[in-house]
DNA sequence: TGCCATACTTACGTCGCCGTAGGTTACGGG
DNA sequence: CCCGTAACCTACGGCGACGTAAGTATGGCA
């Protein structure tokens, strides 16, 4: 009961140049990204399993066959989805660590995260859910932890230059990733502090640790949303 | 195919003190345990949707009905086993939250969450991986936050005793929770650093952040397995 | 204006799986 | 030795979901 949308083009995209007059009869593009934003919503609330092609099709207002026409069935759609989703978040979360100090990247790589978290939530909910199969290489569940390879390295390069040794790099890359990561999830639901707030707390704990937390810290580079 | 043991009432308990001498009759809580047994470990491995109660009873050689009878069907297996489960790890928790210093407070609980989940694989995986529907309080994914609402009280205390906000408590309990919880996941993999090692770079991190780190840090408390 | 590609539909076959009805075997005590 | 009860089985109904075959509208373009 209660379906919502069931026969709007909603939020493809922006603009209606091609857009006819009444029926719903959009172009294949149109329509697949349609499909690819509903699937998103669906899998991120219900999980892969979860969800049935009929009920994308349903709430996209066309038959099952146009979805395996798009993506050869349901694991095509949930592919697309998910590889779409991890590049959003390896782009946002690479493009925040370029800051030379190791504290400003600390800074930009919690915030970015956040921000991804944000803008994108379903998408975060169907990351940190597992996939449908085990999948080939390490057998971990959560996808975020290809994160943790990224900040492996620098931690790495770091460790080297401060002469600890480079192999617990991963180890305090895991621990670091998994903090922002779980603060995340919990602040999808709680949002009592703003996001840059939450961020400024974050690298506070990862700074200077709980023996030298500091009462009121504050971000120092640029914020924007 | 391949499927392993099918007949045969593997590792229920250790006595043998019922048994029987050829056919795999059980008593009524010997089946229940090695039901529950399987359970868990197969809701592990391919979660709830993924597991079939035939795929359950095959493994236990038994069939359906069986399982049936003893807990009226998937999701009442499946709760019991997350009961136990949660009420392992908040056992094995908080009875490690008694010492008085922060530092062994942390030092304990990171210890002993990394033992629950090197003890208590599948569990951990059980409780990592969300539940069927989407639960009633706090409409929250993973279970394992339910941990840090233990952490919270005492992280308040110790605000208020610094003079810091106690409203910012269960936003530095879910990062200390989510540092210990997501690095242990990883360490189920890759299991290079042993477990006193592990924890006590995470005390490391935790308690002089990334700022003071120590190069050769070392646990302070007693030590166990 | 008529044609053809593209967008889309209805209808169906099938499979896996949940849950149950009703019957069957073994064990243990009187 | 017999019988009741506890453990267990075969067989089935039914539903939901995946995926496909074959047919229908629609809109641009020659």
């Amino acid at each position: 009961m209660m379906d919502g949308v069931a026969i709007d083009g909603s939020g493809t995209s922006g603009s209606d140049k091609p857009r006819r007059g009444r029926r719903v009869r959009m172009t294949g593009a149109e329509r697949r990204q349609q499909l690819l934003d509903i699937g998103r919503t669906l899998f991120a609330e219900r999980g892969f399993e979860g969800t049935s092609v009929e009920e994308i099709a349903a709430k996209a207002g066309v038959s099952k066959p146009v979805v395996y026409e798009h993506f050869g069935g349901k694991e095509g759609l949930y592919a697309v989805v998910v590889d779409r989703e991890m590049r959003q978040l390896l782009d946002m979360v690479t493009g925040a660590l370029t800051a030379g100090h190791p504290r400003e990247l600390l800074e930009q790589a919690a915030f970015a995260l956040l921000d991804y978290i944000e803008t994108y939530t379903d998408g975060f909910r169907i990351l940190v859910r597992d996939s449908p199969v085990a999948q080939s290489t390490g057998t971990f569940a959560s996808l975020i932890s290809d994160i943790a390879t990224q900040v492996e390295d620098i931690l790495g390069l770091e460790f080297k230059a401060r002469g600890f040794d480079p192999k617990l790099a991963p180890l305090y890359a895991q621990a670091l990733v998994g903090m922002v990561a779980l603060t995340g999830q919990w602040w999808l639901d709680a949002r009592k502090p703003e996001k840059a707030e939450v961020a400024a707390h974050l690298v506070n704990l990862a700074w200077h640790g709980l023996d030298g937390l500091e009462p009121k810290p504050r971000l120092i580079g640029h914020r924007k949303s």
